[in-house]
DNA sequence: AACTAGTTATAAG
DNA sequence: TGTTATAAATAGT
């Protein structure tokens, strides 16, 4: 198109080149611009000029989208392709989609084994998830159990613990249950022979060693 | 260009749709190739049509490099427009330690999954776990059946029509048979008629059952 | 940047 | 897929 055929072969001068450039650029946009909207199809676009200006188009609101959409497919394409040398290739954004893509393996499987999305899978992967799960759920009850039974016996333990705890205090409360009578008794004593009464009365010492109040005020 | 002017607007007929996507990726392809020789231009071109198909050009040998270019200059142009908001490039780097960190998630959920690595897990995650995979495998072993059933539907179904075209095929049978009868004892009879002998061997019908002329062509 | 002649891309059939 | 009339892109001015 123009007023001569143009053979495909770098323009030497450089001031025609520049035209030519900014011209077939715009045209290369907009027809990049169009079959995106006309087709619906994502697209992106990417100029550096010979002197190292970038022009970019992308149908989406960010280049980046296309971009990682394309590593996603190409890593994929590749390791159909030659699954043995696609350590080869080995860069950042390579990598990045590798991740992705075993993110992408990894939550579908979960999706699996949580009963969700099994519309896809045959009878005999459906068998073999279910012996899997089966098998797991085994180990978590056996598991599970095992912390039950632990938990048990130590319950049990402190149980019997705190009861032995508990009757040697009642054994202690008993024994100062009889001092006290027998200072009572001694105390009624005092008073039937005296006529005085002694407000403050004496306590035995193991009486303070643990307690409080209730049987202070006794009277 | 072409018969009748366009509007800017996605074709909705599919495959004017589609016509269009080929014809104009093509142009595409070629104008982007045009540009690159012509003017010594870098240039790469990603397009994934609706259907998702990918469909690329680069004018170096290979598209990654011009990518990588392409990264590292608009990561520069951001970082100068806005050095602030730098975050927001959400750096590489960053996002792949992300990646991993999701994907050891994961992965541990996974062995949980499966009944492995069960001996971090508390009694209530490990309730919790339990509940999650009986629920799954109810899912599971339904949708088992439910594949398992339609199998047993169909090769009943199949099973009917077999024996429905067994049943008629025994049917013609028993008719070739009733013809082939008929016609051996009208040969005996020609037979001891005229006192020549037929030098045709005779055949049991089951031999030719599923042979169409031989029965039609008989004499 | 604007024009125009001759080229190319493509919409419709 | 191939053809054709026409729109669009563009080389040279």
């Amino acid at each position: 198109m123009g007023r001569g055929r143009v053979e495909l072969k770098r323009i030497e001068n450089t001031i025609n080149r520049q035209v030519t450039f900014s011209k077939r650029r715009a045209g290369l946009l907009k027809k990049a611009h169009e079959i995106s909207v006309l087709c619906d199809a994502e697209v992106s676009l990417i100029v550096f000029s010979h002197k190292g200006k970038l022009f970019e188009y992308s149908s989406e609101s960010c280049m980046e989208k296309v971009l990682e959409r394309y590593e996603r497919y190409s890593y994929a394409e590749r390791q159909l392709k030659d699954p043995d040398h696609s350590h080869v290739n080995m860069n950042w954004s390579m990598e990045y989609s590798k991740l992705k893509a075993t993110i992408e393996l990894l939550e579908k499987n979960q999706r699996h084994y949580l009963g969700e999305d099994l519309e896809s899978m045959s009878l005999k992967e459906l068998q073999n998830l279910e012996q899997h799960l089966d098998t797991a759920l085994k180990h978590i009850r056996s598991r599970k159990n095992q912390l039950m039974y632990e938990s048990l016996n130590n319950l049990q333990r402190k149980e019997k613990e705190i009861q032995e705890e508990n009757s040697m205090l009642a054994k202690q409360v008993k024994e100062r249950e009889n001092i006290l009578q027998t200072q009572q008794n001694q105390w009624k004593q005092q008073q039937h022979n005296s006529h005085v009464k002694q407000p403050q009365p004496q306590l035995h010492p193991f009486m303070i060693t643990h307690q409080t109040s209730p049987f202070l005020n006794m009277e």
